[in-house]
Formats: C-alpha cells, structure tokens, sequence
DNA sequence: GTGAAAGCGCTAACAT
DNA sequence: ATGTTAGCGCTTTCAC
C-alpha cells in the first residue's frame, strides 16, 4: 500500500505496516519511480545543460550542482551541448518530455533568442546573462567587469601590451570579456586593437593554439608592433593551461616574459606551474543559491524570478608576476 | 494519434496524418515520455555511475559514453558516488526504481560484494574488474599488467628505486595497480616496501600530498635508505599534475631528478610541464563497446555477458626522461 | 485505414 | 484505520 511506503498523507496501524514491509520484502517489491511520476505530476528531477564536461570549470559546477540537488532528495539529469544550438535544443525536448520540474542552462546558445518560445511549464534557470524575459531566472557573473578587473591586475603589473584569448566568439560570456579587456585597455590608453585578440576552442590545445598566435615572432602582434605581448588575458582556466604550456614550447618564462591572468578560479588553477592567478566564481554558493531558488520555484510556479549578478574574487597565483 | 508521432507500427493515410500534424501544432502539443515509459516498458535511458566527473579520466570517460547513447537515441543518467557505497546504492536504486534500461558502472565499491541482490532486470556492465557472476558484463583495463609495464620502463631509464602513489585502497583498480607496481620492481630485484607506497585521495591535492610524502627529506623512503626516490609511479593523471607540482614547490626537477609515469593517458596529460609519459586506455573504444554491447543486451535479455581487458598503450611525453 | 478501449503502476479521493 | 477505484498519457490490441 502506499501510504507505507511514503509515509503516506494518513495513518497507519502498526500491524498493517508490518504485514505490508514483509510483503514487500518476500516480493523483492521496487517501486516504479515511472508510474509514480505520471500520476504525482511530479518526476524529483531536473535537467542540468552544459557545453562540455572535460572543461573543469563545467565539472566543478555540475558536482556542486547535483550535489546540491541529491541532498535535496533530486535528481540532475545532465546533458552535454557542445556549444551546439541543435544538441541543446534536443536535450531541453528530451528533459521536457520526461517531465523534469526545472531546467538549469549554462553557457546556452538558444536560449537567448526564443526564451519563452518553447519552454514547457517547468521554471527555468540560466546561469548567464539572461535576456530580459519573463519567467526566466538568471544567476550570472559580472563577466565584464571581472574581465576588466583581472586586466586591471596585469596593468598594474606595469604591462601595457597584454594579449586577450577569448571562448567562442559567439557567446555572450565571451563577447562581454573581450569587451572587459578592451575598455580596460582603451582605459589605460594601451592597445586594444582585434590583433592581440585570438578566440579558440575552450580547451587546452584552443588555449596553446591561441597563445602561439599571439606570442611566436611570425604572429599579428610581432608584425604590428615590432615585439610579443608582455601578457595575456585568458577567458578560461583550460584555456590558461594551454597557454603556459605554449609558452614552454615557446621557451618563454611565466611571469618573467609573459605574465597570463586568466577567468575561472577553478581547482586546476592552482595546480599549474606556476599556479595561476586567476578570477574564481564561487561554484558553491552559485549552486545553493540555484537550488534553493529553482526549487522554490518548482513549490510554488508563482514565485518571483530571480536575477542575480555576482562578482568573482581575484585568486592571486605566481601567474600574474606577484 | 500515436502512430503518426511514431512512424506507428501501421500505416496511416497521408491525409489524416496532415490532419494531427496540424492539431499538434495547434495545441502545441509536448509528448510526455513518462507515459509512453510506462506504457511501453523502455524509457530510452541508462544510467551510469561514476566516482566524480571532475577527474578528468571520468570526464573523459562520461562524454565518450553519453556520446554513444546520445547517438542511439538515450539518455544517459549520470550519478557521482565519490566512492561512496551509501551514495553509490542510492543512485543504484533511484535509476533502478526510474526503470533505466542498462547500467553502466565505474569503479564501484558495493558490486563487488553483491552483485546478483538487488539489480533488478537491467543488463549491467561494470568498467573495472567485475567478480564473477552471471548477468554482469566487464570492460576493463589489463590494471596490473600496464602498472607493471609502466614501472617497466621506468627501469629502463635505470631507476631503481621507484615510488608509488596509489587511490583509495580499497578499489580493485587500485589494489592491481600497486600489485603490478610491486611485482614488476621485485622482478627486477629492485626495493618494493610498503614505504615506497602512498595511498591519497585521486586528485591534484593527493597527488601533491602523496609526492611531498614520498620525495620530501623528512619522508619515510629518505629514513629507510637515505635518499629519495629517482622516479614515481602514480597511479591517475590527476594526481600525477599534483605530484608535479609538488617536485615544483620541493625544487626539483621532472625528469632531471624525478622521473613520472602516470596511469590514465587522458588529455591532462599531453599538457603538463613537462608533458606526462602516461599509459593510455582507449576512451572513445571502451565507450563504443559499452554501447553496443549493453544495447544488444537491453535488446535482446538473453544475449551473452561480455568479459574484455583491454591493454593500455603507453603515451611517451617527457616525464619519464625519454 | 481508422476508432475505441484496455491497461502499464502508481496516488489520492472515494468509500466503508 | 483500511479497502476500493478512477485516472495520469501513452501504446497496442481489438473491433470495425
């Protein structure tokens, strides 16, 4: 019976439950979570959209996030987009259809231009920039004054001609820390021309890519200005890892020749040689804040959505020259 | 109706199929795939159990296979136990009770003990060293012969005396990894005492602690013979980066004065400084094998368990002094 | 070629 | 305090 199982909404006697708990056990009894969700209305779960699992900064997200969720009795159910609009599109049909009660999108692509065209009922989250737009809640960093305060940073390293290694060029994570570096650069009256910027695939080798271009002799850089950046901005910790490896091939010291600051604060950070200064978000308080406020939601469909933009926290490594 | 949606099991006439194709999109209809699952008895789904995604082997390991899946047409589960039996049995239970059609498990702690209680009618397919038993399938690294093929040619670089960093001890994988560490330096008559061994948690931070242990003057090796060692075998890329920076922060020089081969060969290894020499398992194939396999057998139940060992092949970087 | 209806395993609202 | 049953939205069998 199921008032047993669940503690069920009424009562009952002592004896009852007992001769139900045996004959759920002689049964080999499970229960069918399928059913249940089809009468209850209601599946504990939620579906998790992210580009890419091997980027660390996604893996330390996904972890908190589930974590957060699974104490909560949830279950996330993850899907991997690649940055591809089709495979978000396919998994945000796939979480809507198994009836999920909320959908978390991170670094989406179609989101931005048909929010409330295909939603579903459930209550969504992004954890970008959102665009204005009912009944879409958004937790995002400060991305472009993060950027612009890692720049910052570099600067008052003395540096003047500093490097910018951007994601891919059509997010708008991206777009907002390239405009960071530039309006900080342009702040400061230092170059901030589309030579010192090389967007890449956001991975170690889009990371060695993009700093080969932007710091070997045969690059833009070398042939506008006679000599190789003095450091670089990246937008990515697996970005940076790349880049520092570019730099030992290149047999260029780290911060000596080139100093590198880079978005993320992710473990991986502190483990490179040297340990990276880096722009940590705190994954921890983005996923409790997610949870408890997506969940919210799901009780209650009327809440308010929440718009919440925060600030990261300069993680001071040997990267940057300090 | 069902069977235009399904290209249904009959034949419909071009006209009325327009005719439902139009109130679909009329109504903006969402089919509800916790309903068909009910009905239909498959949900298009596995689940797979992993210790923690933000090991860069398991990050790997999860986008290969939701890869694979994702290209059959399901969806994969993801559940991360941390090596947690508890957690590890309730995500069992909860992909269990959502009627996954296949489970797909990575170092798991609990099967072991008691595979056949409490499955339910799913195929299973375990990534380690599965005991032997009926209705488990196994994919799994030949752990203790690429252990010891990779302490192998450290030995041909000349070292002798070879550290050894291990997991959590108590996974098989991990018990077969210091087995073929252990075997090989005996062959070769070189020291293989418990004090050349440390066991940590499988991360950048336990490779690091694991290392500092090991290379350290105040260390254990340093007491019993009165230097360090020349070389250490560590047992997962992650812990190999930590173990490299802690030859950074100790002063020492990789491979000059530390020699390091890893196990795992993921991409986290092509980018350290100086580049890993890692014993590599093919990824993409296991996850290739994983899904036919398991597929055949949610297809057809009483299709053949599958019991593969795949040998590594070790990547040559530069840690190892080549 | 199409319509009608049974039933998957639950939960909650009806009974008693 | 317990027994019984309608119905969630599909798929499939049965009847036409």
């Amino acid at each position: 019976m199921s008032y047993v199982l669940n503690n069920g909404p009424r009562p009952v006697a002592p004896e009852t439950r007992a001769r139900v708990e045996d004959a759920i056990a002689k049964l080999g009894y499970r229960p069918n979570a399928i059913a249940s969700a089809l009468r209850g209305g209601t599946t504990r779960s939620i579906g998790l959209l992210l580009p890419d699992p091997r980027n660390p900064y996604y893996a330390e997200l996904a972890q908190a996030i589930e974590q957060q969720f699974s104490e909560r009795g949830y279950l996330v159910l993850t899907g991997s987009t690649y940055y591809s609009r089709i495979l978000e599109e396919q998994y945000r049909e796939s979480f809507i259809a198994r009836k999920v009660d909320g959908l978390i999108v991170s670094s989406g692509v179609s989101l931005a231009h048909e929010q409330a065209l295909g939603l579903g009922e459930q209550p969504v989250l992004v954890l970008d920039d959102a665009p204005e737009s009912v009944n879409v809640s958004s937790i995002a960093p400060q991305n472009h004054d993060d950027a612009a305060a890692a720049v910052e940073h570099l600067q008052r390293h003395g540096h003047r001609m500093i490097g910018c290694i951007g994601g891919l060029a059509y997010l708008s994570t991206e777009s907002a820390h390239i405009a960071g570096w530039r309006n900080q650069q342009i702040a400061a009256g230092a170059p901030a021309g589309d030579e010192l910027v090389s967007f890449a695939d956001p991975s170690e080798a889009g990371g060695n890519a993009a700093a080969q271009l932007l710091l070997s002799d045969h690059g833009r850089p070398w042939a506008l200005h006679g000599h190789r950046p003095s450091a670089l901005f990246v937008s990515s910790d697996v970005q940076a890892v790349g880049a520092i490896f570019a730099c030992y091939e290149l047999g260029l010291r780290v911060p000596e020749d080139i100093a590198i600051v880079s978005m993320g604060g992710t473990k991986t950070a502190a483990f490179t040689i040297p340990p990276l200064t880096s722009m940590r978000q705190d994954i921890q308080f983005i996923a409790r804040l997610a949870a408890s406020h997506l969940l919210d939601r799901v009780v209650d469909a009327s809440a308010n959505t929440l718009r919440r933009r925060l600030r990261g926290n300069l993680v001071i490594g040997h990267s940057c020259g300090c």
